[in-house]
DNA sequence: TTTCTTTATCGTAATATTGCAATATAACAA
DNA sequence: TTGTTATATTGCAATATTACGATAAAGAAA
């Protein structure tokens, strides 16, 4: 086993799942942050920012990619990421109906 | 290899990144989705609406306490969840920050 | 052309996650 | 007390993720 049952899950729920396991690891949330800090980011900058070689970094960053957490675009030899607004405001509206969703609920059981 | 090197990482990010991994499963989501859509949740219908056994499911139900993103009191010989909205909110708020941060930025790169 | 620089991919080892059966625990009921 | 119900924990197998060295690919520079 190990392998998760992603047919019994709705598309809707699988791919929320696959933004916030994409979301899910420290060395993914420092490259998000490193790339908002900066105006133009080249991924040879990031493996100088991080703890990891260069190959992890490539595989974090499609990781990412994969998730359209980020998109890159090639710039001379190098390429250039940013954030992929739209996904991020589509997961924040997610978490803002769970909360709604949440205040709307009438029982003090918790 | 395979352990990430939380030890270079911000406390932030690691704990930013431990509540996405958290959400980072279909059955996960699904868990929050049915906790929301009920005003009493007890864990012994989860068994029933997932396809997963009862300890998977008690499993699941641990990783969503640990990282602070439901709350569990006993109530009677079963246990009543229901969302820490708290949690929900800083995650949120962090998403809010990324999308600010990236729409402040003026290079038209991506 | 050759060489350098940058990023991606492959192969592999270490570690983590997922899932379940079996068992344990805890609260209620009889 | 014993039995029943609900949830948690343990132990283990299957699978996934993380990380890195080596290598490949592609464009820039010489």
């Amino acid at each position: 086993m190990g392998a998760s049952k992603s047919d019994f899950y709705t598309q809707q729920q699988n791919q929320t799942a696959d933004i916030f396991k994409a979301l899910g690891h420290p060395a993914r949330i420092a490259i998000i942050e490193y790339i908002l800090s900066m105006n133009t980011c080249i991924c040879g900058d990031l493996v100088e920012v991080l703890p990891l070689s260069q190959a992890t970094v490539s595989q974090h960053l499609r990781e990412l990619k994969n998730a359209n957490i980020i998109q890159g675009t090639i710039e001379g030899n190098g390429v250039c990421y940013c954030l992929n607004e739209e996904t991020i405001k589509q997961t924040k509206a997610i978490l803002e109906i769970y909360i709604e969703s949440s205040e709307k609920k009438n029982t003090g059981c918790c």
